[in-house]
RNA sequence: UGGGGCGUCGUCUAACGGCAGGACGUCAGACUUUGGAUCUGAUUAUCAAGGUUCGAAUCCUUGCGCCCCAGCCA
């Protein structure tokens, strides 16, 4: 079941690793909650990530609790998300870490950047420090303690530790850069003071690191290869990487990298809600089978192979999405049906007396636990007898066109036992339905009358005295709308119809039914029996969620609105894409003018790839030094701008490649030579190498090869291979053509002219 | 607004320059002793515009839209 390969940008950028040969071949992940809650549906797809990326590739995946907030941490968390972790089936081994554990090795991390004159103890106040800060397009200032002395520093900062300075104080900074564009860097924080007890070192502490500090030590310290979080961590991307830069040697050196978290709709899944649900007793507790806890999802009965089955479903990507909580039910479904014995239960009864049938009579009718295999689970005898239930929904009295159930005249079929037909409506003073009288069928017993007739209905029933009577626990989405915290108050969108208790009927067998087992309520839905609240002979029973979505029609489309109202953007804010700061740069530089103006009368380039040589200065003598290689500036230009351009992420100077070089490579396209197709697999090469473009052409084999007859040939073997396509092609569907340009490029090798390719296929085609 | 990310069927997700695929949902049909399940079929998508290329969802450019970041939270 498990067969299926797990692939994602995470497994391909592991994949890569490998290839690479980096970090020994070792993959170790890691789960890092902070125990301040329950874990809920999202944590879960994470926990999955984790720990299958580590199985997939037979590396390791951590449990490490992320404790370096005392004020908000306790054991109790510590506990029930070790428990959910262990049942959705995750092993960390011995691999069970607290972020606590290693305060004594980063105080000492802290110590080193002090001395190095990277860290700095601040003693301003919180206001000051934020106001410093300075906003997103504006840079922050310096603190006057910046430049305090390192022994001051580390002085102040052992004083700190020692407990001689209050809470607020004074804070432990990284020294970086005030004006840095990542807001993040600038001189972030790493340690504060607060005098709390932690739920493990006790009172040991008094200064706790902060998460952008103490995260990517963990990870160091623990050998992580691939630090997985979620995307809103993005930015602090950057700070994870300098704290691991300043403080190593570390192999493996860690990395991280982030996807999108799970939202799904008709739920809330922050913290913070979740806690607020349960404070407030909104609902019953963490473990209410309503919350998208793992708690809650495991108390309403849902098993770990469906959320491992959802989590496989939604896949993972870096796309900011909200899932269609269909889809969990969907899997819900999906495993339940497979596991849950088919039993009767009536929730809203209504009597059926059956007027042919004997005064005292009792059969115990023999009906399997799985309809569709009786071989499964054998079968359980279910009393019928003159006085049944039956749905109340299961009969009409003006029933409409295609209604199948019970109703005056008509005849359904009651499962495993006989068909019967409604003689008379028996109603009450107000005139409403009482009960029913009916006749049953005597040739039909087990449901298949003797002579053959088509039935049209089929219910559930139970004995009306042998039947039993139980707690049924309907639960049903928590809120009413798609996307509770889109607007106002979550609490004003909650359902009201959540959780209806009712008093069920069930067969006898039901009323046995142990705690923690699953049923399927026939044509009623699939039911848990509740491993808390049931007592034996008394079984509660939690719907985990009925047989068929009754939501999907009315499920409205779910589209993310903004949780507060942002503030009003400016007026007339002036926009400043890239190129208009080109043109600023060309303004104020005559020089980068006079090349633009230039390039367009002499070389005959376009405005626009003129505009894009001459956004700096760097650019255009690449572009100038190519040219005076190689005349063609038009090449040069497209080989430049498309594909270069593309090739070097980090910018032309930082590549192996010098103008020069690019220019001769751009000759060598000219003269023929080689391929463009070839001219691709060069250029990726020369950037990621450098070297000389000749030497290379003959290294790699990628000499164009004029040779007819060899393209002949490789046509011809393509086409041979590819006969099925070959026939759809004739048939009409010409975009195949691409797939023959493509297969017969690389049975060339890619050193084939794909013009000449084209032209020669067209020819062989017809 | 500075920085960082993301735009593929209604939803989630593949395709790594070569046939836009799968799943959920929806609709239709078959079957049915659950109006369930199952089976069959249908439906519908590359944000936009230019460019490069024999060929672009994919590379380049521009524009648009959405998300995240200014806690002594994580």
């Amino acid at each position: 079941m498990q067969t299926r390969r797990r692939s994602n940008f995470l497994t391909d950028i592991i994949d890569a690793d490998l290839a690479a040969g980096k970090n020994r071949g070792l993959v170790v992940t890691r789960f890092p909650p902070e125990p301040n809650g329950f874990l809920h549906i999202g944590h879960a797809k994470s926990i999955l990530l984790n720990f299958g990326l580590a199985e997939q590739y037979g590396g390791r995946a951590h449990l490490r609790f992320d404790d370096t907030n005392p004020t908000t941490e306790e054991t109790l968390y510590v506990e029930s998300i070790q428990e959910d972790v262990r049942w959705l089936g995750c092993d960390w081994g011995k691999h069970l870490y607290y972020a606590s554990d290693y305060f004594e090795q980063m105080y000492e991390c802290a110590v080193r950047l002090i001395r190095e004159g990277k860290a700095y103890v601040d003693s301003q106040p919180v206001e000051a420090i934020r106001g410093q800060r300075g906003a997103f397009e504006r840079p922050g200032t310096n603190s006057p303690f910046r430049d305090r002395s390192a022994d001051e520093n580390l002085d102040l900062f052992r004083r700190m530790r020692a407990g001689e300075l209050p809470d607020g104080s004074c804070v432990l900074r990284a020294k970086i850069d005030m004006a840095h564009p990542n807001v993040l860097l600038r001189d972030p924080l790493l340690y504060r003071i607060r005098h709390a007890h932690h739920h493990r070192t006790l009172d040991r502490w008094c200064i706790y690191p902060m998460y952008d500090y103490a995260h990517p030590l963990e990870d160091g310290f623990e050998g992580v290869t691939h630090s997985i979080c979620t995307l809103e961590f993005e930015s602090n991307r950057a700070m994870y990487d300098w704290v691991l830069d300043n403080l190593g040697p570390w192999d493996p050196r860690p990395h991280q990298y982030e996807f999108a978290r799970l939202a799904l709709g008709y739920t809330v899944m922050s913290k913070r809600k979740l806690l607020q649900l349960v404070a407030e007793k909104r609902v019953s507790g963490w473990d209410d089978p309503r919350l998208p806890t793992i708690a809650g999802l495991r108390r309403r009965g849902v098993t770990k192979e469906a959320i491992r089955e959802f989590a496989e479903l939604i896949g993972v990507a870096k796309n900011n999405s909200i899932v269609d909580i269909g889809k969990l039910e969907f899997c819900i479904r999906q495993d339940l049906e497979g596991r849950a014995p088919r039993g009767m239960a009536v929730l809203n009864p209504l009597k059926v007396v059956l007027s042919n049938w004997p005064q005292d009579r009792v059969e115990e009718l023999e009906i399997a636990w799985w309809p569709a295999e009786p071989e499964k689970a054998g079968l359980r005898g279910v009393p019928f007898g003159r006085e049944l239930f039956i749905e109340r929904e299961d009969f009409s009295e003006s029933p409409p066109a295609d209604w199948k159930r019970l109703a005056p005249g008509r005849e359904v079929r009651l499962i495993g036992a006989y068909v019967v037909r409604c003689a008379e409506v028996v109603r009450g003073p107000a005139g409403e339905v009482r009960e029913l009288r009916c006749t049953y069928d005597a040739s039909s017993k087990g449901g298949e009358p003797a002579d053959k007739r088509k039935i049209p209905g089929t219910l559930h029933w139970v004995h009306a005295g042998r039947s039993a009577e139980v707690e049924a626990r309907l639960y049903d989405r928590l809120f009413r709308v798609g996307l509770p915290d889109a607007e106002g108050d979550f609490l004003q969108h909650m359902n009201p119809e959540s959780l209806v208790v009712m008093k069920a009927r069930v067969e006898p067998a039901l009323a046995e039914a142990a705690p923690g087992t699953r049923w399927q309520f026939l044509r009623q839905g699939y039911f848990f029996v509740d491993p808390v609240d049931s007592r034996p002979g008394a079984p509660v029973f939690n719907r985990v969620i009925g047989l068929r979505d009754t939501w999907a029609k009315a499920t409205e489309q779910l589209e993310r609105k903004p949780e507060k109202k942002k503030p009003e953007p400016k007026p007339a804010a002036p926009k400043k894409g890239r190129a208009e700061a080109r043109a600023e740069v060309r303004a104020g530089n005559p020089e980068l003018a006079s090349r633009y103006a230039r390039y367009q009368s002499e070389l005959t380039l376009s405005a626009d790839e003129a505009d894009l040589l001459t956004g700096d200065l760097a650019t255009a003598e690449f572009f100038d030094a190519a040219v005076s290689r190689h005349g063609n500036a038009k090449l040069v230009a497209r080989w430049l701008l498309n594909d270069l351009l593309g090739l070097a992420k980090k910018g032309l100077e930082g590549l192996p490649l010098r103008g020069e070089d690019f220019g001769r490579f751009v000759a060598l396209l000219d003269s023929g030579r080689i391929a463009p197709a070839a001219g691709k697999t060069l250029l990726a090469r020369l950037v990621e190498q450098g070297g000389d473009p000749q030497r290379l052409v003959n290294e790699l084999g990628l000499g164009k090869v004029a040779d007819g007859a060899a393209l002949a040939e490789a046509v011809g073997r393509v086409l041979d291979s590819h006969a099925a396509e070959v026939a759809r092609y004739r048939a009409g569907e010409k975009k195949l053509l691409g797939v023959f340009i493509g297969a017969v490029m690389k049975e060339m090798q890619g050193v084939a002219d794909a013009a000449a390719v084209r032209k020669a296929l067209a020819d062989r085609l017809g």
